[in-house]
RNA sequence: GCGGGCGUCGCCAAGUGGUUAAGGCAGCGGCUUGUGGCGCCGCCAUUCGGGGGUUCGAAUCCCCUCGCUCGCC
């Protein structure tokens, strides 16, 4: 794959406040969303009986559902956990919910994404060796499990790579799940706390070690120097909360900055946000209108900023492409690896 | 005019003689990486309407003064 992807998260059906034609209208092209959230609220079912996702959420585009796995261990009150499955509360209703590779399985072939990811246990940071290795083999057996009962021929089935931070446990993960034969291969345990160097020196050892034919998805990661270094090792697939979370907590990625929009520095700043961009917060917008939208909790300054900052990495992804197929990515995204300053070239 | 009450950060408000004057809101800035529009973290009164006393020590006690407020004329 030589086209780079970054996928908006559409956790509820939607991408907080988002319509799907706004999200088309950004360029973004694929669309993850949640089966953990889907399946507590409104569940399967109703997706199912709506004649799946793209049509219960009007996206007619690609579509992944995250398996749950994560979320479960970073949002759930796990009651018990072993090498069947989880079983946690759900903090909606308090009621008890198991989830095992089979029923992720199930419960993604009812939603019926394009593609669905295997169910995995991701180790918070702070874990010791033998926990993470303990949780590799438990995802690799888990994995065999997803593989087992996914029967859905029109749906992709993608594994995810544990490790944490030991190079020794994500080798042997990447063997592994490598091994499987699988149309996709994600790597998971990134962003979940650990310092920023130690997910750098992932990328560089595990991004060599993937099938080149087969696409790379980095679960989680979504800021701009770490896409690109990403990129430069191999790396296809994105997908990010930080855009959306950014744009409701009021801020703005420009030129490669953030810039927080609550700031009394746009209180009289009449130009566009980002003159370059095309996105409807630029186009129609001044950053003081926007400043004011945040300022005031209105509902639709987070909207736009949301837009603003998808567009941005959208259109960072479409440039780093460019730059593949005319063969000067390394001079144009390279000074990301450094931390440089200059990258700001696109 | 007489009598009572009150004046502590932009707003609300603790504190009623003893180390560097709570807290909340607002303000200023920061954090957020396989999503709860959640949340978290810093910074924000050398000074208590003003002036003068008493005291080792005063936002706290006394005197004068200014302002607001309630009641009575």
């Amino acid at each position: 794959m030589e086209t780079p992807c970054f996928m908006p998260v559409g956790t509820l059906g939607t991408v907080k406040g988002i319509t799907a034609a706004q999200l088309g209208d950004t360029g973004a092209r694929m669309v993850l969303a949640n089966t953990y959230h889907l399946h507590l609220q409104p569940g399967e079912g109703i997706v199912a009986e709506a004649g799946g996702l793209h049509r219960f959420m009007g996206w007619d585009g690609p579509l992944l559902t995250d398996s749950g796995g994560y979320q479960v261990f970073s949002l759930g009150d796990i009651n018990r956990i072993n090498d069947e499955g989880v079983t946690f509360r759900s903090p909606r209703d308090g009621r008890r919910i198991e989830l095992t590779p089979e029923r992720a399985m199930a419960i993604q072939m009812d939603l019926g994404a394009d593609v669905a990811m295997a169910f995995d246990q991701c180790p918070p940071h702070p874990a010791s060796e033998a926990e993470v290795a303990a949780a590799c083999r438990r995802t690799h057996s888990w994995l065999e499990r997803c593989i087992a009962s996914h029967t859905r021929p029109d749906q992709a089935l993608f594994g995810i790579v544990q490790g944490g931070c030991f190079p020794g446990l994500r080798a042997e993960s990447a063997r592994v799940v490598a091994s499987m034969d699988l149309p996709g291969i994600a790597v998971g345990g990134v962003s979940v706390g650990e310092p920023v160097e130690a997910m750098h020196r992932i990328l560089r050892q595990v991004g060599p070690l993937l099938p080149e034919e087969r696409p790379h998805y980095l679960m989680g990661v979504g800021s701009l120097p770490e896409m690109a270094l990403a990129v430069a090792q191999g790396f296809d697939l994105f997908d990010c909360v930080l855009p959306t979370r950014l744009g409701r907590h009021g801020a703005a990625l420009v030129g490669g900055e953030r810039w927080n929009l609550r700031n009394a520095r746009f209180r009289h700043d009449h130009q566009p946000l980002d003159a370059s961009c095309p996105c409807p917060a630029c186009r129609q917008h001044s950053r003081a209108y926007l400043h004011h939208l945040i300022r005031a909790e209105e509902m639709l300054g987070k909207v736009l900023l949301s837009l603003h900052n998808i567009t941005h990495l959208v259109r960072f992804t479409r440039a780093m492409a460019r730059a593949i197929r005319e063969g000067c990515f390394a001079e144009g995204f390279a000074p990301w690896e450094a931390q440089s300053p200059a990258a700001h070239t696109w």
